[in-house]
DNA sequence: AAATGTTTAGCGTGAC
DNA sequence: GTCACGCTAAACATTT
């Protein structure tokens, strides 16, 4: 693959913050989470600006998954061997950008630590998300289909129209699928000639097709799988159901509390209970079967349990 | 030892 | 000017 010389835009910094790579990175895998290696690793092969200094941007890095409360922290199972644990976005931090921009959040995510009854904390969205990633697996150990591998950071869902903006993770992530002979092209929607880039990217000419001077496609996602947007792919909040196939990745960690908060926490169920949704703003459309009940305590999901498991309530709000 | 994770601090920028 | 956000640095603890 053909790599720019120094002096091209995509040694440039992207526009991105760390929280926006972060997401992207943890978005684009199959289980919606991933090792801090793994974050390295897609944020290195998509921007080549990161290739360099790596000290201090991973640094930086790990402070923000940290910090923030839009990324939990999944621990390993036994048998996952290895080190560090997975980092998952929380499950209601889909907003956290406005118009599903990346540039810049409209507002920083903070869960609710007083809310005595709602699984508001970051261990719980961990629970919730290792089930989720575990039925996800389960579906396709059960169907063996082949699932659409595409990210969908639900961002605009708060948007009553289809526009997705710009820097959304959809159109970023998207941007990069490969065709066989390298050369990346949406698969969203085509590149405006004349793309809203902050400084000096609207003039940026050499982007190869991607329309995005600063990532390079990596292969690292699937090239082959193919990509759909039908509103029945999609799990809970507007997640869509993928397959595992993200370089062996094995399942998560079972849930066990990271971020303990001050208020007293109530043992969770082994499966949390149904809740309608976690992204408010999510549209029907993003979850056709949210009117079936699943109840997945006591049994075993099946694929149709998994497509249609509503998320539990994990309350947490944007304070600006 | 190296990687990973947590915390504190300071500074710059942009929005209000 | 204030505030929120983001970046960087640094120190330290924990884990593998």
């Amino acid at each position: 693959m053909p790599r720019p010389g120094r002096n091209t835009y995509s040694d440039q910094k992207p526009p991105y913050s760390y929280i926006s790579l972060t997401a992207m990175a943890i978005q684009s895998s199959p289980e919606k989470m991933l090792p801090l290696s793994e974050i390295y690793k897609f944020i290195m092969d998509r921007f080549p600006y990161y290739r360099e200094n790596t000290q201090r941007w991973q640094n930086s890095l790990r402070h923000n998954l940290s910090f923030n409360d839009c990324f939990i922290k999944i621990p390993r199972r036994p048998d996952q061997p290895g080190k560090g644990s997975f980092w998952a976005l929380h499950p209601s931090c889909g907003d956290m950008f406005e118009n599903g921009s990346f540039l810049r959040r409209r507002k920083r995510f903070k869960v609710v630590k007083s809310d005595h009854l709602a699984p508001s904390k970051p261990a719980d969205a961990a629970q919730y998300l290792q089930q989720q990633a575990k039925l996800r697996l389960s579906a396709l150990a059960a169907t063996g289909t082949h699932l659409p591998q595409m990210s969908t950071y639900n961002l605009g869902v708060s948007q009553p129209s289809s526009f997705k903006h710009p820097f959304a993770i959809e159109n970023i992530i998207a941007r990069e699928y490969k065709m066989p002979g390298g050369l990346a092209f949406s698969t969203m929607q085509p590149m405006p000639a004349a793309y809203p880039l902050p400084n000096q990217l609207t003039t940026v000419g050499s982007s190869i097709g991607t329309g995005w001077p600063h990532m390079y496609s990596s292969g690292m996602i699937d090239t082959a799988t193919p990509i759909s947007m039908a509103s029945s792919e999609y799990g809970a909040y507007g997640v869509p159901i993928k397959p595992l196939c993200h370089g062996g990745q094995t399942l998560p960690a079972i849930p066990v509390p990271i971020k303990p908060t001050p208020a007293a926490v109530p043992a969770l169920p082994a499966l949390p209970a149904p809740i309608p949704t976690i992204l408010s703003n999510s549209p029907p459309s993003l979850s056709p079967t949210s009117s079936q009940t699943a109840t997945s305590q006591s049994s075993p999901a099946t694929p149709s349990e998994t497509l249609t498991s509503p998320a539990p309530a994990l309350h947490s709000v944007a304070v600006h």
